[in-house]
DNA sequence: CTTATTTCAGATGCACTGAGATAT
DNA sequence: CATATCTCAGTGCATCTGAAATAA
């Protein structure tokens, strides 16, 4: 009881702490981002998450939901109150695919692609924020090596 | 999974689609990574996130609940569940600090060390293949651009 | 008949706010 | 009195499993 006061100051030896693991660092990383971006878009009425999902939307529209899950690392079913949710705010409309009817299309409202727009320049101006301190040519390889390691992965 | 795409995508002319920004592409890496990590612990019975916890405590043995909530970004309250389920399955165990016994310390019991020994070989392993296709001087690279990354938004 | 997609029901984990008790 | 820590109560979001309906 006592020695876990003191061994925590400068008079233990302090063998050989290891560094935290890159797997650690990717999740402090993503969870200070995430932090950052809720801020950003909680006066919009979503979260993080549902930002992030609204953008996917916009590199990709008409997918459906099975589809958006599988690029998620996620259930279907996980991906149906978020899009519900998404829908009751009228950022997205869904519609049937007319040469697959049991798939249902999710495609941006205008309301969907004016969020999108009004917090475009902040979203930038915080990614800028996380790589101001590297170069250009850092932040291409740190964009690399996100992307390789992504792939290995999946 | 995610890699299965229909040729829906493909066969479009890709005007000029923009690149994932880094926000996202960090979040995807952490969400694969997270799930391997899921299933890599689920047999223990325990979860990505209260194995990341314990490993925060090997590395700093006798936190508290407001510090490693601090240093996690989120609030007391939400460590609170963790720390509960942790301490129900007997991998950590809580002790007043006598010099201030408002804290409650939090300890790794033997049975906590054990299952970070069980499983620190598999998840090595893990962060391995992620990187498997960096040098060892871009994957130090990569370490280096995360850390900056994360202190540039903390 | 098998597979894919969606939906419903129920459970757990995770995170929040707000309020209160206790210790410094 | 002000601050820090912990706890309790309630809420909402995110995720899962399992099961059922529908369509290809």
């Amino acid at each position: 009881m006592a020695g876990t006061q003191t061994s925590k100051t400068s008079s233990a030896p302090s063998p050989h702490r290891a560094p935290p693991s890159l797997l650690y660092m990717v999740k402090q990383v993503e969870l200070v981002v995430r932090s950052h971006l809720d801020e950003l878009v909680k006066p919009s009425g979503i979260t993080a998450l549902q930002y992030t999902a609204l953008t996917v939307l916009q590199r990709h529209d008409g997918l459906s939901a099975a589809q958006l899950a599988r690029t998620s690392f996620v259930t279907a079913q996980s991906i149906a109150d978020l899009v519900r949710s998404l829908e009751g705010r009228g950022l997205i409309r869904r519609e049937r695919n007319p040469h697959n009817r049991r798939e249902l299309l999710i495609l941006l409202t205008d309301d969907g692609r004016e969020l999108l727009d009004r917090h475009a320049g902040p979203v930038r101006e915080l990614e800028g924020r996380m790589v101001r301190e590297l170069t250009a040519a850092q932040t291409e390889q740190f964009r690399a090596a996100l992307s390789t390691a992504w792939h290995a992965l999946s």
